[in-house]
DNA sequence: GACGAGTGCAACTCTGTGGTTGCACTAAAC
DNA sequence: GTTTAGTGCAACCACAGAGTTGCACTCGTC
């Protein structure tokens, strides 16, 4: 993943009614009225988070007749979750690195 | 890692000043006075997203001398990625029954 | 003890954005 | 063809927070 991609993606999910968003989504695909029904925020505030999510690919809209539902792709969490992975281990190897020279003096 | 505490480490995350302090931090321990001579904002600035990093617990206070130096802590970012990565596998696979469940009609 | 680098606190500005309401449009449903 | 649920667009409000400047304080250094 690159890292350009990478702030985006975590700045969507710093957001408590977005996750609230996700965690319905989780549980079964559904459109931006039929979500409105089951959290307190609007339609509207619901499909501005809905096209944010799409825009950095956490989420995938399905036309499904007259309403478009929505997809949760965990894939995307994946890649996120590796590059993280990535960025923590090189740090953690320079403070082993750190503490090993440490120990030898 | 708790759910409550992962989306504010997301959040402080989601910021690309906060990120070139972690990179800057990530080459090695630095100050806030330091950091200032480096990166293109104000020494206050930084102060207030070190002090934000150090609250979700992505970097780590240590004194020296009459400064204060800050370490970035890797096992952290390691916590939030695998946090992620549980999330994200839970959905991919309830996408693979239903694909499956689909499939077999 | 005086100096000064480094830090902390406070007030202020300004942009971004999460939220709302209202209206117009579209396309299934009858 | 009429109704109506679902969506899209626009204007607006309010708050959070990223950034700044200015001043006071503290504690190593000399």
């Amino acid at each position: 993943m690159r890292t350009s991609t990478l702030v985006p993606v975590l700045a969507a999910l710093g957001d408590d009614t977005r996750w609230s968003i996700l965690a319905a989504l989780g549980e079964g695909d559904a459109s931006a009225s039929a979500l409105a029904g089951r959290l307190p925020v609007s339609r509207q505030a619901i499909a501005k988070h809905l096209q944010l999510l799409e825009q950095v690919g956490l989420v995938e809209p399905v036309r499904v007749g007259r309403e478009i539902r929505y997809r949760v792709l965990g894939a995307r969490l994946g890649e996120t979750a590796r590059t993280l992975e990535q960025v923590g281990a090189q740090w953690e190897r320079r403070l082993a690195t750190i503490k090993q020279i440490a120990e030898s003096l």
